[in-house]
DNA sequence: CATTCGTGAAGACGAAT
DNA sequence: ATTCGATTTCACGAATG
């Protein structure tokens, strides 16, 4: 349950900005990021062009998310929210909040008009709820922030950021959030809502954007997917495979023999996912299929976009191989 | 010379006890 | 909590082009 009253605070706020004044609509402008060379995402409800690889923001449009309107109900809030904050403005705002005092006196000792007591009895109670009231709410708005970082840096959509302010809502509704960090549950909640949409990212790429380790991630990862039921498939290695085509500058040809090798080996053998890492399946596909639209890549370069040994590419490349072999070789 | 291939030791992880 | 089995990674050297 998400306490709706909360305060509007743009008044503080639309002095310096000029707000969402480009809103360009390209859902994606194709550009090389400058850091890493991965392929950049636009996302044009923050104004921000980021690269999907390693969330190195090319163009920001400042903290500000634009105007914050007023939401009536929660699915306005969603929509329009900036659920949270603009990551740490936000936050410790928390050192200039004010106090009401509950005594129906003024400044000077004197008692206060009825009228006056219950003007003051009013703001008393907007006050406090407009107050991050609790522990929760507060926790809430920093774990959402959070989340809205992350994802805006891994370039995932609207939808899955959603995805994971919901799952997170859950698992602080089912206090689940004792003795564990909000960084950390944050960060496996994106996890988790990015693989429930079906455009994984890799426990690195998370660990990469969030502000703490792998391991309390995988663990708090685990339980959360236990606790809340998520019905999980394991990871699609198929859902790898665009990234890595565009990341290494692979043709369209390239990226359709990686799909084909993989579903017929995945067809012929269900098992085969079993206990093996996703990605590097995917990187050996993709370095298979390479080599069948006879496009040069090294196993090296290969496993550096993938994060991925190229020893493993290399075993999984053989055994692709020897499965999917009736695929049709030119 | 660069790239690929194969190997054994060592670490990491999940499942089972 | 420990142990076991499978997988991945690292480091190296050999083979291949």
């Amino acid at each position: 349950m998400i306490d709706t009253t909360q305060v509007e605070r743009e008044a503080s706020e639309d002095t310096t900005k000029e707000t969402e004044t480009e809103r360009t609509d390209t859902e994606q402008a194709l550009d090389a990021c400058p850091e890493c060379e991965g392929h950049l995402e636009h996302d044009q409800k923050h104004g921000e062009t980021a690269c999907g690889e390693c969330g190195f923001v090319v163009t920001a449009d400042e903290i500000d998310h634009g105007p914050e309107w007023r939401a009536h109900n929660t699915s306005e809030r969603q929509q329009r929210s900036r659920v949270g904050a603009p990551t740490t403005k936000m936050m410790h705002d928390e050192g200039v909040s004010t106090e009401v005092d509950w005594r129906n006196q003024d400044a000077y000792g004197n008692q206060l008009s009825e009228r006056q007591q219950k003007k003051m009895n009013r703001l008393r109670t907007w006050h406090t709820r407009s107050q991050t009231r609790n522990s929760q709410e507060r926790n809430l708005q920093h774990a959402l922030g959070e989340i809205e970082r992350m994802a805006s840096a891994l370039g995932l959509p609207k939808s899955t950021r959603e995805t994971a302010s919901v799952i997170y809502r859950r698992a602080l509704d089912e206090d689940m959030l004792r003795g564990r960090s909000i960084e950390g549950m944050s960060s496996a909640a994106v996890y988790a809502a990015a693989r429930q949409a079906g455009i994984p990212r890799s426990l690195d790429e998370i660990t990469a954007v969030s502000r703490i380790e792998e391991l309390p991630i995988t663990r708090t990862y685990r339980y959360l997917a236990r606790e809340l039921g998520l019905k999980i498939e394991p990871a699609d290695p198929l859902d790898y495979i665009p990234r890595l085509v565009s990341d290494l500058d692979l043709s369209d040809e390239a990226e359709q023999r990686s799909r084909d090798l993989l579903t017929t080996v995945i067809e012929t053998d269900e098992s085969y996912l079993s206990g093996k890492n996703p990605v590097g399946l995917a990187a050996a596909s993709v370095y298979a299929g390479a080599l069948l639209a006879n496009e040069k890549v090294t196993q090296e370069t290969v496993g550096e976009v993938a994060d991925i040994s190229e020893v493993t590419i290399r075993n999984r490349y053989k055994e692709l191989l020897e499965i999917g072999e009736d695929v049709p070789v030119p």
